[in-house]
DNA sequence: GACGGAGTGGACAGATCTGTCTACAGGCGG
DNA sequence: CCGCCTGTAGACAGATCTGTCCACTCCGTC
């Protein structure tokens, strides 16, 4: 998941797009409320009057922010899934169906840029006072459940299945956060998760 | 977990006591940005130069919030955990060795005043202007994982399990922060992973 | 050429943030 | 009885926060 999108957000694109561009890129690496409108403004290269033109308030922006980050993410998740899956045998897809999961997840924590789930941190933010952050968060993860169990063949359990799978992709993200070290050991730790899940499944 | 610990705090304890209590009660439910010490010196029945002559600067409350933290929690998770595991029989200690890791998290998640992880929040909150949040929230979740290891037989692999298992409690303590549907669903795919590594590392 | 939409630049309001300061009061050990 | 510690009460500085407002410009369309 390359982290970074410019070069040059001042010079493309109509204001609201270089402001959505810019909260992403600010919230995103360092955090929703660290993020000042006037900082973010400056950046984006617009006017206030401008910003409250195309956002009623910051929240509106987070929103948008929210949602613009989970189609981003979800469709890079999708196409590296789909990526690793295409580069395993046939056996190895039935033998080991969620390897592709940690192999995306590995992309992704090691970009040096990788600074969480943006979702997780919304949450642990802003969650207690903007709901709307949860709610958008609860069906953003149920989207990459679902994208999950897309690698399992439609068995009844398969739902479930790319569900505790899933819980492990968290753990391994929130993990990942604390620095490189851990980084490691939690993809380490991920490999043998979905292992163990995709054996005791058959 | 019972999170809430008053109901008095400004008529117990030194000065420097009822400060980190009420930082810790706001910290956790609020957030710690969102937590500005006018707030929190009136809440506590201090005054401000009290305050600043306890705690060097906010981030110096925030560091003692947090170790504070990892005592309170980290000595319940183990006293849950004990509780659990002694109302197991020894057959089932064997089959399922990691049920207690399930059951002290159900507790906690389905408090009333559960907020997620003041780790994991705390690093997403601070953790890029504040590296200490980093490392305290590295050793925490790596003494949550030697109390998960402590359920297991002392072979070879347990850390390794033990680490898988704790990617699993992470995913479901931020999945329960978006509601309690989330919650429901989070605990019983917890349950399945949890099944899952232990059968596999018969 | 008139009009409206989208933009600029910057002042401003009112709140809140962290942290410092002065001035004072009580208790306790040397 | 004299410092020292710990505490109170509150003003203050300086920064930063979200959001509003005014006066003006540019540009495409009718």
């Amino acid at each position: 998941m390359p982290e970074t999108i410019e070069p040059c957000p001042r010079c493309s694109g109509s204001a609201r797009e270089r402001i959505l561009q810019t909260a992403h890129d600010l919230f995103y690496r360092e955090g929703i409320r660290a993020t000042g409108v006037d900082r973010l403004i400056a950046q984006a290269g617009v006017t206030k009057v401008t910003f409250y033109r195309h956002f009623a308030s910051k929240n509106d922006l987070i929103r948008a922010f929210l949602i613009f980050r989970h189609e981003r993410w979800t469709s890079w998740f999708k196409e590296a899934l789909a990526r690793h899956r295409s580069r395993q045998s046939a056996s190895e897809r039935q033998s080991a169906p969620l390897a592709p999961v940690r192999h995306a997840l590995a992309e992704w924590l090691q970009d040096p840029s990788f600074r969480g789930c943006a979702f997780i941190n919304a949450v642990a933010e802003i969650g207690g006072v903007f709901p709307d952050a949860l709610s958008i968060s609860a069906s953003h993860k149920e989207e990459m459940v679902v994208a999950i169990a897309s690698l399992l063949p439609s068995g009844g359990n398969s739902m479930a299945l790319a569900r505790a799978a899933a819980l492990g992709v968290d753990g391994a993200i929130v993990r990942a956060q604390t620095g490189s070290d851990s980084m490691r050991s939690a993809l380490e730790a991920l490999g043998e998760l979905l292992a163990s899940l995709a054996a005791h499944s058959q």
